[in-house]
DNA sequence: ACCTGAACACCGTTCAAGT
DNA sequence: ACCTGAACACCGTTCAAGT
């Protein structure tokens, strides 16, 4: 038996303010918020407790008042990064619903690329914007004949879903992808064609390594085919 | 215009061997697999350069022979990791194909949890394990009513649910996740009442925070009901 | 009780030097 | 050409000290 996760009771602000002692000059959102920005500006190797600390005008070590560890911080950030969106779900939509929820998702990972770099951790799903998004998606789902792990599945799946195709689209995002030239491609194809044929069918066909350089349609286009399969086979898959 | 990827041609061994100068003491294939069982022992974190090169004798400085940075490193441990299973699949065999495959990538997962931290790269694809597992993947959807960015799309999506359910089970068993305390919960559950009602009913049940320790087959069912689901839409998201 | 300054034990990477 | 030694500019985190 142990009690909640302290960086929980942080972010649901179920500790109690102290009292005593001087005034807090900062505060969680604060720092919070300034970490965001710096990931949003340089990325997630950017962020260090020093330059979130520099650009609240504080010293590094003033952080370790309100957060005990980095990792703590990157868990704070990644829950603020996914603040409800605009999406208003019918109790029992379903499909439509959880299409429209798991855009959401993207969205939130597209604003904040460096959201799918946040290390995972199973505390997670107990920070108070995580539990609303998933509130959000049980709510599509209430009164479809799931049992409640199914429906959690579904959840997990589709946010998965969501969270790796934004990741991908951040990853070709970060390599510009200049077009490969065709005769450095060769011996590479050459490679191919005895262990991978059917890579190397596609990679001739280029549908397999990007040689136009950028290329940003197909990943929508692969994320919308692979949500649609996934809600399609809800029904059949809960047999 | 430009070339492949340099660690592309390391991978794929087709880079000319160093004919000049004193016999090559390391190779990228040894250093690897220093890194993978550094990492295999005590963590992806703990993969330091240092770390590496002292478990080979050597010293930090000589892996730059051999890798120009960490990150070429890090798609090296990755590639090798995803080494070809003992997966046979037919032609043209499916959903059930799929099914193993995914399996495959999961296992691949599960033997090295830290997969899913390794940031993801677009070059990653061209690596060549990466290659040979999607090899087998479009094997099995030979003959499929789907285009071939739909075949990639679902290659992409399995490997994807195969990855995040296995991070799942890894950011679980990193930490303990005992039991919580129900007297600590209780002002969980209430703020979670006000925001969440949904989330509130399952955690009420103990089906949404895990009160009762630790707690594997659901991850298990959770990953197959995904796949299940994605495998079973296919036809109807082709459509 | 907050916040600071100095310090510790690390990182990845560079560069000139040895062989 | 390989490999080494010394150095650089960082990290996260600690601890004692100021207010």
């Amino acid at each position: 038996m142990n009690g909640l996760p302290r960086v929980v009771t942080i972010a649901w602000c179920l500790t109690d303010a102290s009292a005593r002692g001087p005034a807090r000059r900062l505060s969680h959102a604060a720092i919070t918020a300034a970490a965001i920005e710096v990931a949003d500006d340089q990325g997630l190797g950017a962020v260090t407790m020093a330059r979130v600390a520099q650009r609240l005008g504080f010293t590094t070590m003033a952080l370790y008042r309100y957060v005990s560890t980095k990792a703590e911080l990157l868990l704070l950030m990644a829950d603020a990064a996914v603040a409800l969106p605009d999406l208003k779900v019918e109790r029992g939509e379903g499909a439509s619903g959880l299409r429209r929820w798991a855009d959401a998702v993207r969205d939130a990972h597209r604003a904040h690329p460096w959201l799918a770099e946040v290390p995972r951790a199973s505390t997670s799903a107990m920070m108070p914007n995580s539990a609303r998004m998933t509130d959000l998606a049980l709510r599509a789902l209430d009164g479809l004949p799931l049992t409640a792990p199914e429906k959690l599945a579904t959840v997990l799946a589709l946010s998965g879903l969501a969270a790796f195709y934004a990741d991908v689209e951040r990853s070709m995002a970060a390599e510009p992808t200049e077009a490969i030239d065709p005769d450095a491609l060769a011996p590479f194809v050459g490679a191919l064609a005895a262990s991978c044929p059917d890579v190397a069918a596609l990679t001739a066909s280029g549908e397999f390594v990007n040689t136009t350089g950028a290329d940003d349609s197909w990943v929508e286009q692969q994320y919308a085919f692979s949500v649609a399969a996934l809600l399609a086979g809800l029904p059949s898959a809960a047999e």
